[in-house]
Parts: C-alpha cells; sequence; structure tokens
DNA sequence: GTCAGAACTGTCCGATCGGTCAGCTAAGGT
DNA sequence: ACCTTAGCTGACCGATCGGACAGTTCTGAC
C-alpha cells in the first residue's frame, strides 16, 4: 500500500509521538516507529532526514508557542514577568500535555539539543524572568516544567477539573517560586 | 593504583548514582561511569555481575523503605491506607531524591523490573490502597511518585522550608487523588 | 500504453552498546 | 623467595542502533 506523503508523515509523527511519550526518545529506535507505523525502517527515512527531524517536527508547535510567550515577556519586568512566565508555561502544558511529556521524557539530553532552538531561546527569557534567587534558575525552570508535564500526565485519567488544576498548578508555581503574586 | 573492593564498589555506586540522576539508567554507559570512577569498563563487571545489579543496588534502601511502608498499611483500610500511602511516599521522596530522580528518569521501564521486587510488589499495595476510582491507579501512583521526585529536584535550590513543601506536597497529593482527609 | 517521478524497501555499513575472557600485576601469608 | 589470590585490564564478541543507498513498485498525467 503506498499513502501519500502527508497522511505517510501524519502517521509517523503520530506514531512516533505516542511512543516517545511512553518509552522516551532514547526508548524509541526507528524500528519501532515503523513497526507501529506499518511500514519499513528505510520508508521513515524517505520522509523525514533523519530521527532528530522527526522530534523536532513535533515539538515545534510548542516551539512556537513558547516564542510567542517570550515576545509577550519582553514588554514586561519584575514581578509582572514572572507572574507571566510561570502562567504562560502552565498554559502551554496544558495545551502540549503529550509534547512536554516527552520533553521531559529525557530531559537532560533537551536541553543541549541546539535543533530547539526556539524552545531553548525561550528558556533564557525564562531563566531572566524568574532570576534574583540562589541556585542554578535554569533547573528551577525546567524542573518546573518537567513537573507540570508529569503532574498533568499523571492526572490526566483523572476526575479533576482542569481549570480546579490549572488555579492550583498555578498557584503551587508561583509559592514555591518565592513570588507572592495575586 | 588498587583500590580496596569496598572502596571500590563505593566510587562506583557514587559515581553510578549521579549519573543516572542526571541522564539516565539508559543515557548512561558503562564506560560512561568507568571514566568517572576512573578504571576500565572490565573492573565495573568484576565487582558487579551487570549493570542492571548497580541500579538495583542503588536502589534496594528505597525498596527497603517501601517495603515498610508496606507492611504499616497492612493494618488499614480505606481512606486511612490512603492518608498513609500517600504521606509515606512523600517521606520516602524526601529522604531519597537522587534515587526517586533515577526512578522518574526512566519511569516506564522501571516499572517493568523484576529485579527490583521489593520495589514493584509495594506498588501493588499502593494501588490497592488508592483504588476506587476510574482510569489505571498504577500509572496515578507512579505519576505522583514522579511528580514528588522532580518537585523536590527542581525545588531542590529553592528556600521554601522543608517543612512547607512536605505539607504542600502531602495536601496537594490527597487533593489530586480525590480523597479528602483531614 | 508509456513514462517520469513519488513512494517504498532490502541490504549493507560503522558506531556503540552490554558483557566475556584470558591474562597481567601487586599485595600478603608462609 | 615463593605462591596464592584479589584487583584489574585490553581485546574481543554478538546484538542493536541510526543511517546510506541502489534498486523496485506504484501512480497519475499524457
Amino acid at each position: 500500500m503506498t499513502r501519500s506523503a502527508t497522511t505517510m508523515r501524519a502517521d509517523i509523527l503520530e506514531s512516533a509521538a505516542r511512543l516517545f511519550a511512553t518509552v522516551g526518545f532514547r526508548g524509541t529506535s526507528l524500528q519501532d516507529i515503523a513497526s507501529d507505523v506499518g511500514c519499513s525502517k528505510a520508508s521513515l527515512l524517505y520522509h523525514f532526514t533523519n530521527k532528530d527531524a522527526i522530534l523536532t517536527e513535533l515539538l515545534s508547535p510548542v516551539g512556537r508557542e513558547l516564542a510567542e510567550l517570550e515576545e509577550r515577556l519582553a514588554g514586561l519586568d519584575g514581578d509582572e514577568a514572572a507572574h507571566a512566565a510561570v502562567a504562560g508555561l502552565v498554559e502551554s502544558s496544558l495545551r502540549f500535555r503529550r509534547e512536554i511529556t516527552i520533553l521531559m521524557q529525557d530531559l537532560d539530553a533537551m536541553t543541549a539539543r541546539p535543533e530547539l532552538p526556539d524552545i531553548n531561546a525561550v528558556i533564557e527569557r525564562l531563566v531572566d524572568a524568574l532570576t534574583g534567587r540562589s541556585g542554578d534558575p535554569r533547573a528551577r525552570v525546567w524542573g518546573w516544567m518537567a513537573l507540570l508535564g508529569v503532574a498533568l500526565t499523571g492526572a490526566g485519567d483523572l476526575a479533576v477539573p482542569e481549570e480546579t488544576l490549572r488555579a492550583e498548578l498555578t498557584r503551587g508555581a508561583l509559592r514555591t517560586l518565592g513570588r507572592s503574586i495575586d
């Protein structure tokens, strides 16, 4: 069977996203994806230049969203920026549960990926926005992104209303970050 | 240089723990550990039967602690058991920050590890204690263990008192798990 | 029917993984 | 001085990884 290029790319991205989110990027081989899609390993590399390209395209919507957040933060400063940064992270985590889960699965490897310029660029901005306390703020931001990701993953099958979850996560994040903005 | 067996084992465990916690179990090769310790890869396998044995020994204290929790839960039932289970998980997460981080790094792979009988056994019990809602309770328990782990990791360099953190995490966990026990 | 190009695959490659093994070296008992 | 043994290592193995590439099959335009 021969699928159209767009259909095939969509199928590959869907399978890859599911596998990446459950067993991680490193834990997923090209053969695993190919078996799930129902094609050969070589076919994947016909539609995508390499394995990293699949990941990059999966995360590009998150990158765009975070880039917009970056722009919004540019006009703010101090507590206002910190509040907007955390609120934006919570919002993005809710919108991209699976993508954030993928990011979280190989957190350390992701931060060192040059092919994710959007995401890493906005992290720098968030570090600026949330800075001013002891310790490594970068680790704190990533820690909180991961925290939100796992929280949403673990709470995915709960009956807790999304509104409540959003409010609690925002309040908890702000409190733990040591800022009192209400 | 020739170190004593006990010293060598301790050095290996220390290096492995640091590497596992930062780049994950899968992300750490035997050569990585050997380089960090300052010995050959073969030397690692002289002191430990295989790579899994290093991980198992690293996590054995957590296993023992969770086994004790399991015994404590055996005498309880219903809401009492659920409360004790969550409180115990929070307590263990605080005591074994790094080990929980390691568990969290390859969460999916860890749950399927037969060489971690202590840990997986108590998970079964925790599932029983926390059961009674829709969805997969096992995923929920692991999700919360991971949540706690990342929270503690990300919050490691914060000025928030450990007491406050402990109280907030316990309350948040109980709330999200849908139990109202106060 | 023909044919160009898109879609796809079998097969091979180098690198790296966890693990094995025969043998080397240094230390301690006698 | 001799020898046993614990500690250690270089070299090697099979498996698996991501990726390359030549060649095959399908499909739509004419």
